[in-house]
DNA sequence: GCAAAAGTCGATTTTCATTCGAATTCAGCT
DNA sequence: AGCTGAATTCGAATGAAAATCGACTTTTGC
């Protein structure tokens, strides 16, 4: 990354043509695949423009600076995987039941694109950077429904009403960031989608009151 | 960082006058604060040699490149951490107690380096570069020890048998970590160290036996 | 069918990590 | 003290990659 937090270009194209839809989105793509094979540092914008069959410059064109290009790739994937979410969870009644679904949910969708849950979750969601960017708000929304739920858990009894909803909430994305973490690094375990249930079955004892 | 894994440079200096030493630990400190400060894509080899009070070109008389000096900073201070567990580990009998120890020592190091937390928790532990570097050789000993108390406790009984130690681990160490940058991006909670204790509370829940 | 807006991209500039090597300082020896 | 080679320092290149520019082409709205 050349320059800090400098300065704007001259102007990012306003895209209302359909081949530079098309464009914007090959380079996204692109994007996705290359950061999340190489690592941002060692990506090089001229592999993501040969990838996308456009010329480097054309990048500039739709995204301010190779930062700002590696912040939209979630940007996209999140939307999609909440439209899945809320279209689904909405029909859940115990809040265990949306637990596990959000999981599952989120786990298969980075088995399935491996390649965005490398830029996401080894690149983007610790990083220092985040704090200052648009990322950071649909990071702090996806926790947020985790803090939701376990209030509301709580306030129908499901839960151990003693908790901090907080600590709950910390508690299970980390353990989902790091065993995604473990599966993207060194491939286990070998199922990621499938091992959301027994991790859950521990987890959950967490959250519920002693009996 | 400009060259790939490019070859080596002509050579190290061998550090053997004191006021080298100096100048060698004056270029570690700073970067740890750059980094920590910037992240490593914006951090400058400039900026770190400026707070460091050398020429830029001095740096790589000790560090080979900017990726070799990032995973300097971890070593020094893992080893102290780990020399001050080793020596308080070993008197304790129960394995909850030594886990509430590593947790304790770990988050304690952490609030009182922050900049080394930012580097360690935020920029080295989860990047898919690391798996080449001898700084993945850290990291997994470090899990390993919570995996080998897992198995331990198992063995003896402390624990449920039936548990999978290793995602007894992840769950153990993602917690941690999240909870890590979770203070070091929110600064919450206020206090990290003694967020260690209700935290193990919780978290023991999911490797004891239920009754 | 025409002006303005949108979009494209090769050439150029800028930024930065990294290298080089001549000049300087130090340590051990006599 | 003076000598010699090794250790160290650092300003001046080098080269790779990011980012910019602006002339040119295409599309859109009228």
């Amino acid at each position: 990354m050349t320059s800090p937090a400098r300065a704007r270009r001259h102007r990012l194209l306003p895209v209302t043509q359909s081949r530079s839809r098309e464009r914007r989105r090959a380079i996204l793509l692109a994007a996705t695949r290359v950061f999340g094979e190489q690592g941002v540092t060692r990506a090089r914008m001229a592999d993501i423009a040969r990838l996308a069959s456009v010329p480097t410059s054309s990048i500039y064109d739709y995204f301010g600076s190779k930062e700002a290009l590696l912040y939209e790739v979630p940007r996209a994937n999140f939307e999609e995987l909440y439209a899945e979410a809320d279209a689904r969870l909405a029909g859940l009644d115990s809040c265990e039941a949306q637990l596990r679904l959000l999981y599952a949910l989120t786990l298969g969708y980075v088995s399935r694109n491996p390649a965005w849950g490398r830029v996401f979750f080894l690149e983007i969601w610790p990083s220092p950077l985040v704090a200052e960017t648009a990322v950071r708000e649909a990071i702090d929304a996806y926790a947020l429904r985790f803090v939701t739920l376990f209030k509301e858990g709580m306030r129908r009894g499901e839960f151990d009403a003693d908790a901090d909803p907080y600590l709950l909430a910390d508690i299970f994305l980390g353990a989902m960031c790091q065993v995604v973490a473990t599966w993207l690094l060194y491939g286990r375990p070998r199922d990621l989608a499938g091992a959301g249930g027994p991790m859950l079955d521990r987890l959950l004892r967490t959250a519920q009151a002693r009996q």
